[in-house]
DNA sequence: TCTCGTCGTTACCAGCCGGTAACGTAGCAC
DNA sequence: GTGCTACGTTACCGGCTGGTAACGACGAGA
């Protein structure tokens, strides 16, 4: 147990420990940082990561990933909270007025593959992550009860009197469920065209708008 | 740190420190602390739940359950093994031949989700869990797997040439998703008539099968 | 060239939790 | 009664990992 060792000289002779990260500006690096701890949080979920899996991954070691984030949770939670509002968007701004209800399904459904395809880290720890303390799974559920609360409106609204009203919530539940599997199996399919995705949706989707 | 306590009286005088458990068979007990562990596995997830509790909710002390099962992970798997091969049984030994699509869906759908009822732990210890090292998710993966194409396989034969064959899989997996997040939607509403899951199920199944 | 703030490092602590050693004791077989 | 076996307990260890203290050094501005 050497209590302090002498300050100067830290390596031996010539031979350097380990390579220094060169140095660079305080909030590149915090962006480099959030960019490595969300492909490990989407590949291995909260619990799975280590912190120092995240500070190697982001070539630093973990002091510098706690000088950006004051701990794991509040590193986890501002990677998602940057997409927290981005769900509900889709169905948003959409002209339901001049359009058929086929074209208009596929739109939607193109302009959120898209989303995922680029946001894959994002939606994996959203919808493939169920780990963390309580706090993180309120945060998770709460923005996944909200896209599956939107869609149960889009739903109602659309169906109209087709369906009987006890059925739009198990029906919003079931697709929501189901896209958001079917996107986390794309994720790991980049080769699958995105038509064949657009196209198996929506005969899944059509009936529950129509 | 006292190496030695005097080996008799653990106790000062009168006062037990902790209430006994009264001595029963050891089948019995296994039985007893395998339930404990389902209900919390499916509450908390692998990592989620500590040795501890699932004594604790046996009422026994953690050794007892160490007696039982070899090791955390052992005791989980043992859990899930005695589900492994359910999931097919559903779409198995089914008349395809002497009924309509409709009501063989609804068949299939019922007598799964009576299952499910039935077995909510393990459903939710293989579809809300997503923790725990690669062996235990080696093992859900493969039993989820199975399911989903089991499922591609009657979606292939029923749907013939109506359906494009690269379409089977993605259909297949968003079926299986879905299918699986409405479960669990229904075990935490046990209010929620079963004929009203079917109804919901069924609309989305049909043209998947048809 | 000197100084100071920020970027980066090493070495360490503390708590949690899976797992175990060692020890009691209830009750059935005889 | 008296063992003997299996059921049950207390008390502990060790490793992993989130988080921190203390120190070093690069480089922009004076």
């Amino acid at each position: 147990m050497a209590t302090a060792r002498p300050p100067t000289a830290p390596a031996a002779a010539g031979a350097p420990t380990r390579r220094r990260t060169p140095r660079i500006a305080g909030d590149r690096r915090r962006e480099l940082i959030a960019l490595a701890a969300g492909r490990l949080f989407a590949a291995d979920g909260y619990a799975g990561t280590r912190m120092e899996d995240i500070a190697a991954a982001a070539e630093v070691t973990k002091p510098m990933v706690y000088r950006h984030f004051a701990s794991k949770k509040e590193l986890y939670l501002a990677l998602l909270a940057r997409h927290e509002d981005d769900l509900p968007t889709f169905l948003a701004d959409v002209d339901s007025a001049h359009a058929s209800a086929d074209t208009l399904v596929r739109q939607i459904l193109e302009r959120w593959l898209d989303y995922v395809r680029a946001n894959g880290h994002a939606w994996a720890m959203l919808f493939r992550d169920h780990s963390g303390d309580d706090e993180i799974q309120a945060f998770r559920r709460r923005v996944s009860l909200t896209a599956r609360d939107v869609l149960a409106a889009f739903i109602a609204e659309r169906a109209g009197a087709q369906m009987p009203s006890e059925q739009v919530e198990p029906t919003a539940e079931l697709l929501t469920s189901g896209l958001a599997g079917l996107a986390l199996w794309w994720i790991d399919r980049p080769e699958v065209p995105r038509s064949v995705v657009v196209e198996a949706a929506a005969r899944m989707v059509a009936p529950a708008v129509r």
